[in-house]
DNA sequence: ACCACCCTATAGATTTAGCTTATACCGAAG
DNA sequence: CTTCGGTATAAGCTAAATCTATAGGGTGGT
């Protein structure tokens, strides 16, 4: 049976006659008769009378009709979905990510790239960045964002670079300088990342290369919680430009030189194939961070 | 999209290799490969990634894997279906039929009849021989069984003769005779059908043309009827040798001469094809009768 | 009665899916 | 470095589905 010979068949129970029936499929009369005759035959069901020049459908063909109809829309909605998947409206996105990006940004971002297509699934895991990159080789998850550096890198791995700035609060003496340098802050109060961070060790370099004093008051986990802190007049910080962001109301924001390189990576899985999904989602991500 | 492409697909998700799938489609191993490559054009969709020379499949191939076994299980229920109409055991036998036989024969016949046959619906509806003929003219019947004469006959009907028998109670005189005759029945208490019936003139045609006295001590619908009466000891009775049979528990039957003719028509559709299962069971029917 | 019109069936030619066999290629394992 | 298990490609075949052209059957109007 093949799903031609359903589709004339739908359609000629439908319209009555098989001229009708060729019309509107397009194709010429004898090629209805002939795939009907075909079915006719494989079936061994006798579906139509020729009766007065005309086609009369049989008791069978009404009950085999129905099931025909059945069968043909589970095909076409397999058709559908085939579409639906290629142009990624349906489909899973199960992401792994840091803290500070699965707060805000991420979910802001997802909830875009979603908006266009109806039928995602979608799923934001939020764990520490090492503990993301081994969700990752279980392979749990369609995409995984991570702070570097890693542990071991991984082929599959695209990063993205940004430069620090520094924040100070609205009416700070600094807010009006173009760029910052730990010159200018040679003792002033500092809110910083823990010691074990790369910016903390990036930081400490800056400092140390200028000779300017780092007077660290403060230590946080994430850049969040350091905003807040500056933002209650605890001192001055360094922040990234894009992810933390969205903390950095009431806050003004000045390059800082020389530069702080805060990197991020997107994982996709390595052992299995990514989704087309995943793929375009990275891609998305790329651009809007 | 075409069935094969789907159960070539369903094959190879669930067996692994094209060599394994090819070899349980009994086709060849390229065969396999062409019409994975045409679905994957076709479609769009980026099914298996070659790695390491074997195929590993895309998580879209599983998300359209579920959707290709669902289009495949209702071909197949089509196929399935499609043999079950042929062989006559899916479809559904609405009969109308006269009281006498709807009441005990039939039922038992259409019983015997659907028992080999699993997903038979099947509907007895009991009107007088009349109405019967006329509910088969509204297409709501796939046969009827009416006793004739009919007010207006019908080509597409099949007549089943009968000639009845003479019933007596046990013990009585004449349950010792080979062949009954009116000049038996001079004067003798009788049951007869009503005097419309064509079973009456039948009868007393056949008492004049013997010059025997009919004594008719009651007149009844049915035949059942009338064996109720002549076992209660009302008097001899006649009755045809099939369709009352049931009910002529503890009474004894003897041909009758001349013959008294019963006839019953089997009737199916005129306007339109009568179903392959109407024809199967009238052909069944005229076998049992 | 006959012709026009509508419908279906058949014949012969063409295209293409799906199949075959033969063969090349590729990676892993001995 | 060869063998083995697996996949892809090529060339050729068959059958399904399509086309155009045409024949034939019924119905209704003139």
């Amino acid at each position: 049976m093949r799903i031609r010979q359903l589709e004339c068949f739908r359609t000629l129970m439908i319209h009555g006659t098989m001229t009708r029936a060729a019309e509107l499929l397009s194709i010429s009369q004898p090629a209805i008769s002939s795939t009907i005759a075909n079915l006719e035959h494989e079936t061994g069901l006798k579906l139509f009378v020729r009766k007065g020049g005309r086609l009369q459908p049989t008791p069978e063909a009404r009950l085999f009709f129905v099931e025909a109809v059945r069968a043909l829309e589970a095909v076409e909605k397999t058709n559908r979905i085939a579409k639906e998947i290629r142009t990624g409206k349906r489909g899973h996105l199960a992401i792994a990510a840091y803290a500070s990006i699965s707060i805000n940004l991420l979910p802001r971002l997802m909830a875009e790239f979603a908006k266009e297509r109806s039928g995602l699934e979608l799923k934001i895991i939020t764990r520490n960045s090492q503990s993301v990159r081994e969700l990752m080789t279980t392979q749990q998850f369609d995409l995984a964002i991570a702070e570097l550096p890693l542990d071991y890198p991984t082929s599959n791995m695209q990063v993205i670079s940004y430069e620090c700035q520094c924040m100070v609060p609205i009416g700070h003496p600094l807010a009006e300088r173009e760029v910052i340098t730990p010159a200018d802050l040679d003792g002033v109060p500092f809110v910083s990342l823990f010691k074990g961070d790369p910016i903390y060790q990036q930081l400490a370099l800056a400092f140390s290369a200028y000779g300017s004093a780092w007077n660290v008051v403060a230590e946080t986990e994430f850049f969040s919680t350091a905003c807040e802190l500056v933002r209650s007049g605890m001192g001055v910080g360094i922040v990234d430009p894009v992810v933390s962001l969205p903390f950095t109301r009431d806050l003004v924001l000045k390059p800082f030189s020389p530069a702080i390189h805060y990197q991020i990576a997107l994982l996709l899985p390595t052992q299995e194939e990514p989704s087309q999904l995943a793929r375009e989602f990275a891609h998305y991500l790329k651009q809007h961070l």
